[in-house]
DNA sequence: AGCACGCCGACT
DNA sequence: GTCGGCGTGCTC
């Protein structure tokens, strides 16, 4: 007779241990016990107690008198759906990632509570003190005192590593017991509200009450008699008083405090409605085919292509309406750096309540409220970042993936997951529909969409046929020649002259942030490199500190060479800092602005900056990344880009793609209102196609010549890429084991015949950035067809995973990637 | 990872 | 005999 059993993955963070173990279900339990719950399981030699998450259960044909039994379930209900989970695995799979980390991808956030050992006395007991050594006696004096300790706790002060062992013989001779707690307390925040206890007096009646001399109190009274029921916060506010105040008067009896709970939403208050606009006859028509095309069953994946500026915002609108008249749910994807409040306030402006907003600012407690909120159906729309593809819905119907293209939809955590291809596997497990929307498509998705297997649609032109701005390059070569060092170019100069005089905004774009990008020693050639990384240092001018821009280290600029000890250091290169500096100086009367991650660390500062540029109190903005996408200012008519090669010049097969990108992206913020809008593009290489392919707006030429040498040279999406990335302390031991983690894939790959294949295998090299964080990296990069994507990642795992413990690989990690973002 | 087990040497 | 340190190997 067989019986039923549950595979159950463990919560221990180990290689060894990441795999399903199976466990013997109880009888009493078998009826409560599902998939996707979480259960208390002993493991291990000691039947330690620990957490692990149910991901299947099984009929068992085997001995089961070797089986363990699941110890306790610690939920009522799964906390992850069947569809979740399979999605789970599938990640798993897909980017070889652990099962724990696939698991804590689509769990809860935070999640595996605390689980606690706790020890007490066992009072009923009587003993002899006289068998007892004096390491159980300490244990004993601990316990008389604290009634209950935890195990940690009781670790902690005792200090001595055989603990377990005294415990264990305690509790033989029945001298102590054990039992575990479950920590299931949900962190709720409460704030405390104030009201006026005496609510049906009148006001001059409570006031007699208070000395004359009370000022503040009154003040207190008189704003609770208006206002009724407040936040202790916002009382405080508006009365400009103390907390003591408020204190007082509770003592006299006259107000009352109410603790209530708050559910943290990230969402702002007073966001005005967001009005339903009229869509064109191109948005139309891109409506209704995405509508008919679902319900005629003859598709569910979209892109639409359309240029900045086009009213893709409005389409996803009037999408998602439509969608959710039947009961479904969506989820919006937008890249981070353009979850602004822009963003959000279109959304919520229009479904108020009934959206969500997921992002990595938000702190612990406000997204496990905002995950709740969803799970429990209490909105049915989703706004977020990557991560919010794992939004729990039940009854999804549409995923939306806004700007498509950017890098910020792959992980760089494991799991290492693309949230489109995730998006893609969601929508097929639960019969959803896929919209990817933007102006400049990256090359796999359009690839895609040509051979038919995304619908593609697309919208050439912006909405009340507004001009796409005329791009200009300037030669920077030219510039030198004719005399003008200055990073600014005549032609930007002039223009930006122009445009203040006409009163219009003006954005300049340069993706570098800080004052120089590097010093270094005119006399003996010394560059200030980051000690961790050997990557040169970036000097920052506010704070006169030089900072590395990956690991965070921040050191004084030297005075003298460190090397040769002479004066002439000399600062090179520019950021944002610097352009902010030197348009100060050109511009004296314009009101500049920069926005880079060293001004919007602050929480707010961003919608700062951006409201500012709204109402027209800016001139000029400055800026990053991070000014490129989704932000729409019709003041704004001139963008200047000051450097447009950075990007290009970078050792990465998709060069070439970022630049076409960047240069529409930020361009497409120019001349989005009223007014015409113009674009100078500053470069030292204006024939490269990409920058051509920008300055006429021809995305399909750009597709056709790229696309041709992706397939020449055997890169996404003819061929897909895993890369191995190892790395360590010692430059050595890291080149040895890479070495040899190459011969063995090979080794492998003979075994099963597949020899030829090691054309495809590359490296293993120093990675193009070697030292990272006190890391030396090395890598092996492996491209592969479709047939035998498979099999290799079969190998990969079997080499760097399953082997990974093995004693010669000691102090070096593996970071595995498939179909990476660059590979740098 | 985390833990038990076993071996060894020091100390009582 | 007891205690603590350390290396090894396993976890349904």
């Amino acid at each position: 007779m067989s019986t039923m059993v549950a595979k159950v993955i463990v919560d221990n963070r180990s290689s060894k241990t990441d795999k399903p173990y199976t466990y013997a279900i109880k009888k009493d339990m078998e009826e409560d016990l599902k998939q996707g719950m979480r259960v208390l399981v002993p493991f291990g030699r000691g039947n330690r107690y620990i957490k692990g998450l149910v991901i299947k259960i099984e009929k068992y044909n085997g001995n089961i008198s070797k089986l363990k039994y699941i110890k306790d379930l610690l939920d009522d209900k799964p906390i992850i759906s069947e569809k979740m989970l399979e999605l789970s695995l599938w990640m798993k799979e897909n980017y070889l990632s652990s099962y724990l980390d696939s698991l804590y991808a689509v769990m809860p956030p935070g999640d595996f509570k605390k689980i606690n050992t706790y020890i007490y006395i066992n009072d009923k007991q009587s003993f002899n003190m006289e068998q007892i050594s004096p390491k159980e006696k300490n244990i004993i004096s601990i316990l008389n005192d604290k009634k209950k300790v935890s195990f940690s706790e009781l670790k902690k002060e005792v200090k001595d590593n055989n603990i377990r062992k005294h415990i264990k013989k305690l509790e033989e001779k029945g001298i102590i017991l054990t039992s575990l707690e479950i920590e299931t307390k949900i962190h709720k925040k409460y704030e405390k509200y104030i009201t006026l206890k005496n609510d049906n007096m009148k006001l001059e009646e409570i006031l007699s009450k208070i000395d004359n001399r009370a000022f503040k109190q009154q003040e207190v009274i008189k704003f609770l008699y208006e206002a009724g029921e407040t936040s202790l916060k916002k009382l405080l506010k508006e009365t400009n008083t103390s907390n003591s105040v408020v204190k007082s008067l509770e003592k006299k009896g006259e107000i009352k405090i109410i603790e209530k709970e708050v559910l943290r939403s990230p969402i702002p208050n007073g966001i005005s409605q967001y009005k339903k606009h009229k869509l064109t006859d191109k948005q139309e028509y891109c409506l209704n085919e995405i509508l008919d095309t679902i319900r005629n069953e003859e598709g569910n994946k979209f892109l639409i292509h359309g240029v900045t500026g086009s009213g893709k915002t409005e389409i996803y609108l009037q999408l998602i309406e439509n969608l959710i008249k039947s009961g479904k749910q969506a989820i919006v994807l937008v890249p981070e750096i353009s979850l602004t409040p822009q963003t959000v306030e279109r959304f919520v402006g229009r479904f108020g309540q009934k959206v969500a907003v997921l992002h990595s600012r938000l702190s612990y407690g406000e997204r496990f409220d905002e995950w709740r909120r969803i799970k429990e159906g209490k909105v049915n729309i989703v706004v977020g970042a990557r991560s919010a593809v794992f939004a729990p819905f039940n009854n999804l119907g549409l995923i939306i993936i806004d700007e498509e293209h950017e890098n910020s939809y792959k992980s760089s955590m494991n799991p290492k997951y693309n949230a489109i291809e995730v998006a893609e596997k969601r929508c097929e497990l639960e019969g959803a529909s896929l919209v990817l929307g933007t102006a400049t498509p990256s090359l796999e998705t359009y690839y895609r969409a040509k051979s038919g297997e995304i619908k593609l649609l697309t919208l050439s032109d912006r909405i009340n046929n507004k001009k796409l701005p005329t791009m200009n390059i300037v030669d920077m070569r030219e510039e030198l020649n004719s005399g003008n060092r200055s990073i600014l170019s005549v032609d930007l100069y002039d223009a930006i002259e122009e445009n203040l005089k006409n009163n219009k905004q003006t954005i300049l774009f340069l993706n570098r942030r800080g004052y120089s990008t590097f010093i270094s020693c005119r006399k003996c050639g010394y560059v200030a490199k980051c000690e961790n990384c050997d990557i040169s240092l970036t000097y920052h001018f506010s704070e006169n500190k030089l900072k590395c821009h990956y690991c965070g280290m921040v050191t004084s600029p030297p005075r003298i060479c460190p090397e040769c000890g002479s004066k002439y250091i000399k600062y090179f290169g520019s950021g944002t800092q610097k352009i902010e500096e030197i348009v100060k100086k050109l511009f004296p009367y314009s009101r500049i602005a920069r926005m880079d991650v060293d001004t919007t660390s602050r929480k707010g500062s961003h919608a700062r900056i951006l409201k500012s540029m709204k109402n027209g109190d800016i001139d000029i903005l400055i800026g990053t990344q991070m000014i490129t996408k989704g932000l729409d200012f019709p003041l704004v008519t001139l963008v200047g880009i000051i450097a447009a090669d950075t990007s290009l010049n970078l050792p990465d097969f998709r060069s070439s793609e970022k630049t076409f990108q960047l240069l529409t992206q930020v361009g497409g913020r120019a001349g989005r209102g009223d007014f015409e809008g113009q674009v100078i593009v500053q470069t030292y290489s204006p024939e490269h196609f990409s920058i051509q392919m920008a300055k006429e707006h021809d995305y399909i030429q750009f597709y056709n010549k790229e696309i041709l040498l992706r397939k020449e040279f055997e890169y996404p999406p003819f061929m897909d890429i895993i890369t191995i990335v190892m790395y360590g302390r010692d430059r050595n031991k890291v080149s040895k084991v890479s070495k040899k983690i190459y011969s063995k894939i090979l080794e492998k790959l003979k075994e099963i015949n597949k020899g030829e294949l090691a054309k495809n295998i590359f490296g293993p090299n120093p990675a193009p950035l070697e030292k990272l964080k006190n890391n030396y990296r090395w890598q092996i990069i492996i491209k592969s067809d479709k047939e035998n994507l498979k099999m290799l990642k079969n190998v990969v795992s079997r080499v760097c995973i399953y082997n990974s413990q093995n004693k010669e690989y000691k102090d070096i990690k593996f970071s595995i990637d498939v179909n990476p973002n660059s590979i740098l």
